[in-house]
Order: structure tokens, then sequence, then C-alpha cells
DNA sequence: GTTGACTTTAGACTTAACTCTAAGGTTTAT
DNA sequence: ATAAACCTTAGAGTTAAGTCTAAAGTCAAC
């Protein structure tokens, strides 16, 4: 095994973020480095190096911390009771993260009705805001009900 | 024109914020109620739920109030100036929304990865973890990105 | 014409997620 | 063998995004 391993310093730069954020990771338990050395240098593996491009990469589509920790720490075992428990949670969080995928691209296209409003056509467009877009592309928005 | 106006409890109600946080929207630019009884109470039209509703799906997938606000700022008009900002800012946005949406198309496979390798198959998966659906998934991991 | 459910403000408090500081120990290059 | 560049901890400070409190004004109803 090509052990690979990363003082504090190095994983901070691979992975963009500050020192301070790893440590921070590690104190919430996101990220356990698996080794120090004598003096106490935290040593990062692979392992450790795809465990924060996940988190990173979570946090930047909306998952909080929390969140994060949780699917970190689901692991399906064959005992029948982990199995139905990751099943249930992770269901709901792909629920939640396709209304995610939806709401993206919800806002994308109006994004793109803006940009093409401007230089895009011989229209008129005197006129375009985001939510004209938005507006022009789907038709819901809140559920209203009686509201008097 | 039928004016829908929300007072504030109205409209907290019907989006599912707090009244506080429809202030706290209103005082850092995000939302003005477009009138005022005499005695000062807010009133929303129709516009300023659609704004809500808007903020509200922005904030989900990830955008910060400052980002959100920038796009509710957005306006298109044919004067050139206008035009050519927008379209320059609007174009990066649409980039880091597409990138966003990978980024969960990705997170989805891979809890869809986990809750298969539970009930799913007869497969042994004796042990799995979300990094490891992950993985096998999609072979890249960190390298560039940026704009923090 | 007062009660109760609404609204207003200003300002203090909270939580998540960092970010910085101080005071020191370790490693490496010269 | 010492300076520069790393690393350690504990704890304070910051920012974003609310959330809560208090003191007071307003509105509908009984």
């Amino acid at each position: 095994m090509n052990q690979v391993t990363l003082k504090i310093g190095e994983l901070a730069k691979l992975a963009q973020v500050s020192q301070d954020t790893l440590r921070f990771y590690e104190k919430h338990g996101l990220l356990m480095p698996h080794l120090r050395t004598d003096a106490g240098y935290r040593l990062y593996s692979e392992a450790d190096v795809q465990r924060v491009s996940f988190i990173l990469s979570a946090k930047q589509v909306g998952f909080t911390l929390n969140e994060i920790s949780e699917l970190l720490a689901l692991e399906v075992t064959k005992d029948e009771k982990s199995c139905e428990d990751v099943k249930c949670f992770v269901d709901a969080k792909i629920v939640t993260v396709q209304q995610r995928i939806r709401e993206m691209r919800r806002i994308k296209q109006s994004l793109q009705s803006l940009s093409e409003a401007c230089c895009g056509g011989a229209e008129p467009a005197t006129h375009c805001t985001i939510l004209e877009a938005l507006n022009a592309h789907s038709e819901d928005g809140l559920q209203q009900s009686g509201a008097r």
C-alpha cells in the first residue's frame, strides 16, 4: 500500500481550506486524521482527502455540517437493523436532493432567460429581471390557499 | 388589478418563515413591502410573495443572502452598459449553478448506491459507506474549482 | 371602551461555521 | 545550533442569518 500521508498544511493547500477549518472539522467529528506523529502532528491519508472533498462538495450544495456528518456516519452492514435505518434516512435525503436539483434547474433557467433577454435577441427586452424570467418559465411558487 | 395585500403575519405563515425573518430581509434590502398602512403596518403584494419564494429557493440551494440580493438586483434594460454587466455576472452564475447541479447529481447517485447496497440486491454488501459509494461512481476528487 | 390578537421599533442574544491570537513545541536548512 | 517554517493547544473573536425581548401603538370584537 502506498500510504499517502499529508501534514495539515499540505492537506489544507490541496483542499483549498485553512488549517483551522480542518481542525474545526476534526473537533466536530467530521474528519479524523488517522495517525499522529510522536510529536502530535496530524497525518492524513488518501481516505481523509476524499472525506474533505466530500464535505466541501456537500457543503457547497447546501448541506449543513451536521447533515454531512450524518451522511458520513451512514454505513450499511448486513445487520438488519442498520440496513433498515440507513435505507430510511437515505431515501429521505434522496428526495430532498432531488428537490434541490429541481430548484437549481429553475434558477438556471431563469438566469439563462435573463442572459438571453440581454444580448441574445432582437426582442424588445426593454426590461427584464430575474423574477420576471423565473415567472416566464414556470408558474409555481408558494402554494397559495385561503389568505384573505 | 386585484391587489393582493398581506400583512406580515399572513406572509410569514404563507411562506413558512418567521416575521422576524421577513423584517430581517427588509433590513438587508432583499424584500421591501411596497406599502405601509397609515399606522406603519407593512403590506406585501403578490410580487413580494414571489420575491420571498425566490429568496427561499435560492437559499436552499446554497446561495448566500448577499448573492441572492445581487441576483435580485439584476435588471436588464436596453442600456448598453447594464446589458453587458448583467450578461457577465449572470453567465458566471450559470456556470456555478451548473457545477452545483453536477455535485448534487453525484451525491444523489451515491445516496442511491447506498440505498441499493442495502436491501436492493443479492449482492454481498457486507459493508458500504457513502464515500465508497461515491467512489464507485466517479473517479474525481479535489483539484481545481475555486471561487472563494 | 376594554380585551386580545395583531403590529411597530431598537437592541440584545443565539447558532453555525469559521478565523484569529497567543504561547509554545518540532523539523529542516544553513 | 539557530533561524525559519512548520506544527500543537486553548480560547477569544467574527460573520451570516436569524431569533428573542421589551415597550409600545393599532385594530376587531364583544
